[in-house]
RNA sequence: GUGGGUGUAGCUCAGGUGGUAGAGCACUUGGUUGUGGCCCAAGUGGCCGUGGGUUCAAGUCCCAUCACUCACCCCA
């Protein structure tokens, strides 16, 4: 038997309901705040990746699917959205009537990692993207998009974690001070963060070793230096979150694993989800279209992680899926010939009718109708169309009445609508 | 990449110290000559994850491998 490859699965009947009720919320939300959908490649060169998300990063380091296409080019499986995103911005040069454009996509993401409790090689993302927006607001826009989004959806227990990682003026300076602060206590440190010190200091501090944690509890903070800009920026983000009612906590350690983040940063976290609490995450990256080769443009967005959102929301799949409306109990050919005909016209008019290709007695084809939780049973055989009339049986009260085979479909809609 | 746990029927799981595989649910049929859910009965369904080894004999013991799962790591 062939198998699914590791790290991916299949999302069947059953399950998929409560995404198409995600999504279609998710999509609701997203227009009535101006978004507009945009569908990009799933494969990209390997060179937008490497470039944007850094060459230094784990994603890029060990986790992406690259290969050779045919003709030799190195392409690699989309880990994110957001690279192409703006590549597609700068490409199309979406820029130059009006720069500001906010947009979303739904999709597929790869990461040859380790699978896990809420951690997929194959996971889906909700991306929504600000371009052209300097403004702190931009950032608070995206965050009270996520709260109202996980608020409909019934998430409890989910918590808005921010942060600001300042921009190229200031966070060089406060490296330097981490740096030197790490490496006065390196003999404090677990193996893997006295190899991160140089590389990417930022990481130490969300290590979740104890003994880091406890080193790292006194380590300057950044939020202690960023430049007056980023300050002014970061409080104004605060602020409004506040005069909008948004709940947060400002997470000092809140480190995000791509390059291209700058100033506010943020995190929807849960508790229920093991040690993947991260449903939703993102912020601001203003150099990043410029370092694509695109203008000095800022943007700020953030990725939900679909598959663990819909673990943690509060839906029952059974909610979504959708009834037969009707099962035609056919009791011989002919009779089945019609029923069959039925069938076809009342699906073109919105009601879903099911039947029985196998010439299964009655008995068998109630039982069918009872298991399929049908709300209607309509019965045909020989009897009935000797008499020019079908049984219509109400299966929940167990109400039978007649129904003319004349005209039939006609008859049966407003018996069988709500 | 590193650890721990688990792989037996479609599903959930039993199968001390080795002796050729079971239950519940589901499914099919019948009890009820043409009426579902409850009940009763019968029946279908397994290379016991895969490959090797030990043994007269392996679901059971040993080794390897794959998959699932949880954690580290990383992130959404």
């Amino acid at each position: 038997m062939i198998q699914l490859i590791r790290g991916f699965k299949d999302i069947l009947p059953g399950e998929v309901e409560v995404w198409q009720y995600i999504e279609s919320v998710a999509r609701g939300l997203f227009e009535d705040f101006g978004f507009k959908e945009i569908r990009i490649p799933i494969m990209e060169k390997t060179e937008l990746f490497a470039r944007s998300i850094g060459e230094d990063t784990d994603i890029v380091e060990k986790e992406m699917y690259t290969f050779p296409d045919r003709k030799g080019d190195l392409i690699t499986l989309r880990p994110e959205a957001t690279a192409s995103i703006c590549r597609s911005y700068i490409q199309h040069k979406m820029y130059a009537d009006d720069p500001v454009k906010k947009f979303y996509t739904i999709g597929p993401m790869f990461r040859r990692e380790r699978p896990q409790k809420g951690r997929y090689r194959q996971f889906y993302q909700i991306n929504a993207e600000i371009f052209g927006v300097a403004s702190p607001l931009a950032d608070v826009e995206l965050i009270f998009l996520l709260k109202n989004l996980f608020s409909r959806l019934s998430t409890g227990d989910v918590e808005a974690h921010i942060n600001s990682l300042g921009c190229p003026e200031c966070r060089p300076v406060f490296k330097a001070a981490l740096t030197e602060y790490i490496s006065s206590r390196t003999d404090a440190l677990c193996s893997d963060c006295v190899r991160r010190k140089d590389r990417n200091p930022l990481r130490v501090l969300d290590c979740k070793v104890p003994a880091c944690r406890e080193a790292m509890e006194d380590a300057p903070s950044i939020i202690d230096h960023l430049c007056p800009a980023c300050a002014q920026h970061f409080d104004v983000v605060r602020a409004s979150l506040d005069s909008l009612g948004v709940p947060f906590v400002v997470n000092k350690r809140l480190v995000r694993g791509l390059d291209y983040y700058t100033r506010t940063t943020f995190e929807i976290q849960t508790r229920s989800l093991g040690a993947q609490s991260a449903v939703a995450g993102g912020g601001r990256y203003d150099g990043l279209v410029k370092m694509l080769g695109g203008p000095d443009m800022p943007a700020t967005g953030f990725a939900i992680g679909f598959d663990r959102l819909a673990e943690v929301a509060g839906l029952d799949n059974q909610d979504f899926i959708r009834k037969p409306d009707l099962y035609i109990a056919a009791l011989d050919e002919e009779s089945g010939a019609m029923a069959f005909e039925w069938l076809c016209a009342l699906g073109t008019q919105g009601i879903q009718a099911t039947m029985d290709f196998e010439g299964r007695s009655l008995k068998s084809q109630m039982k069918r109708a009872g298991r399929n939780e049908a709300r209607f049973t309509l019965i045909v055989g020989e009897d009935e169309r000797k008499k020019g009339l079908a049984i219509l049986r109400n299966m929940k009260t167990r109400e039978q009445v007649t129904v003319p085979l004349d005209n039939l479909v006609e008859r049966m809609k407003p018996l069988i609508q709500y």
